[in-house]
DNA sequence: AGCACA
């Protein structure tokens, strides 16, 4: 029987003394000066490490010598009055290491990849899809890494630049993932947000793990995948249809005419759109929608699943996996597109597919789609009508103004969600420490 | 109020 010598606890008065000081119950967001000022009465600071912890509110601070640690850890365990940093009482012991490492000197350097720790939430709750989802909203996500950790469940997630990974911390750090995109049973989900020092991830495999949306070839590792989306068998049971690059989109209380070029704007927000085809059905009209890959497909019938085309329920879609995985399709027709097909007078995405990209606004695929697609659609839209509920600038609602006022997806019971919109970033622009406010529309991370 | 990014 071992008896564990390997985790022997150290208490606070048999500590081995380290010119490294573990504090703690510092306030929020100290500061490295408020910090230095504590300390330096006692030595010299040579490093430190602040915003440790989930609470953001422990830290680091390494001497030169390990005396002048002493000398701080006795003065203040004999002081009648304890340390304080802006009055509040800060604890102080040795650290159970002797230097710090792995510090860029101010413990809080802004990088392009940020480290979040999902709190209040199982590894399942929360897909990789929901987490690009919810950081796409501030710039492309070139990576996401999760893992789990004894602070929980975390995620490494690379930005391009410095500068929007700060945005996504800014808007995102101590806010939840909004509740329409976990499971019912979750009450809430903080996310606490540092810097990673990291600069470049490491991602062998497209799984339910980690993602390289700049590498729509890199290998799906095929024990993985089922965690991407539903498993074949579904809650209830019942077998679900296998995944497909292809979806099916039924639509539902079609109010409005729903065109192919409506659904490549839908659509085109999760990946490359390689082919569109509408028909009718029992009386209903459907779709199915080609992606170049699997994932692709499930992120977008994830995120777009119950989900409304229009502003009051107007659209609704209904999406399972097709069991065709390459359309073959009129190139240019009222019901059909077919985007990978040069010189139609569309234009294709010139490269191979990016399917885990952005398709940010005015991309060509779109623009294209307002010149030489005629405009014979058009007249079936109602023009005192919202498009994808947002007003349009003028009287006519041409395909433009669609993707610059992004769709929004309105569900039923649910906000809107819009994937990689720049909408959202509206309801970031408080103050990280701002209280929800009532005079706002209602928040979507609170 | 209790130790740092897999």
């Amino acid at each position: 029987m071992s008896t564990g010598t390997a985790g022997q606890q150290q208490f606070r008065y048999t500590q081995t003394p380290s010119k490294v000081l573990h504090l703690r119950n510092l306030p929020w967001e100290c500061a490295e000066e408020e910090l230095v000022e504590l300390c330096k009465p006692f030595g010299k600071i040579v490093n430190t490490k602040c915003n440790v912890g989930a609470n953001r509110n422990q830290a680091f601070v390494e001497f030169t010598d390990l005396n002048q640690a002493i000398s701080m850890v006795s003065y203040y365990a004999s002081s009648s009055e304890p340390a304080q940093v802006r009055g509040k009482t800060v604890y102080i012991q040795y650290s159970n290491r002797q230097e710090i490492v792995n510090n860029k000197s101010s413990g809080d350097v802004a990088g392009n990849v940020l480290l979040v720790t999902i709190e209040g939430v199982e590894p399942g709750d929360v897909s990789i899809d929901v987490i690009h989802l919810v950081f796409s909203t501030f710039g492309f996500v070139h990576k996401i890494a999760t893992f789990e950790k004894a602070a929980g469940f975390q995620a490494l997630i690379q930005f391009s630049t410095p500068e929007i990974a700060s945005g996504a911390r800014n808007a995102l750090d101590g806010r939840s993932i909004p509740r329409y995109l976990l499971p019912e049973h979750i009450t809430s989900c903080n996310l606490r947000i540092s810097f990673s020092a990291h600069t470049d991830l490491n991602i062998k495999f497209q799984s339910h793990r980690s993602r390289d949306y700049t590498n729509p070839y890199l290998p799906v590792n095929p024990s993985a995948i089922e965690g991407t989306s539903q498993s074949a068998v579904g809650p209830d049971g019942k077998r679900k249809e296998p995944e497909s690059n292809v979806l099916l989109a039924s639509i539902e209380n079609m109010q409005y005419a729903v065109t192919v070029d409506v659904l490549h704007t839908v659509f085109s927000a999760f990946g490359t759109v390689q082919k569109i085809a509408i028909f009718e059905k029992n009386g209903g009209m459907q779709a199915l929608i080609q992606y170049p890959d699997v994932l692709t497909a499930s992120v977008a019938k994830n995120s777009l699943e119950g989900h409304c085309i229009y502003d009051g329920g107007y659209c609704k879609l209904h999406l399972t996996y097709s069991r065709h995985t390459d359309l073959n399709v009129k190139a240019h027709s009222d019901k059909s597109r077919d985007y990978t097909i040069p010189d139609t007078g569309i234009l294709v995405s010139p490269v191979a597919p990016t399917a885990w990209q952005n398709n940010p606004p005015a991309t060509p695929d779109f623009t294209a789609a307002q010149g030489p697609v005629p405009n014979a659609q058009m007249p079936a839209w109602d023009p005192s009508r919202p498009i994808f509920g947002v007003p349009t600038s003028g009287a006519y609602p041409g395909q433009t103004s669609m993707l610059h006022s992004t769709p929004q997806y309105a569900a039923t019971g649910a906000p809107a969600v819009s994937p990689h919109a720049s909408h959202l970033i509206s309801q970031y622009g408080m103050q990280p420490n701002a209280p929800p406010s009532s005079s706002q529309p209602p928040l979507y991370y609170q």
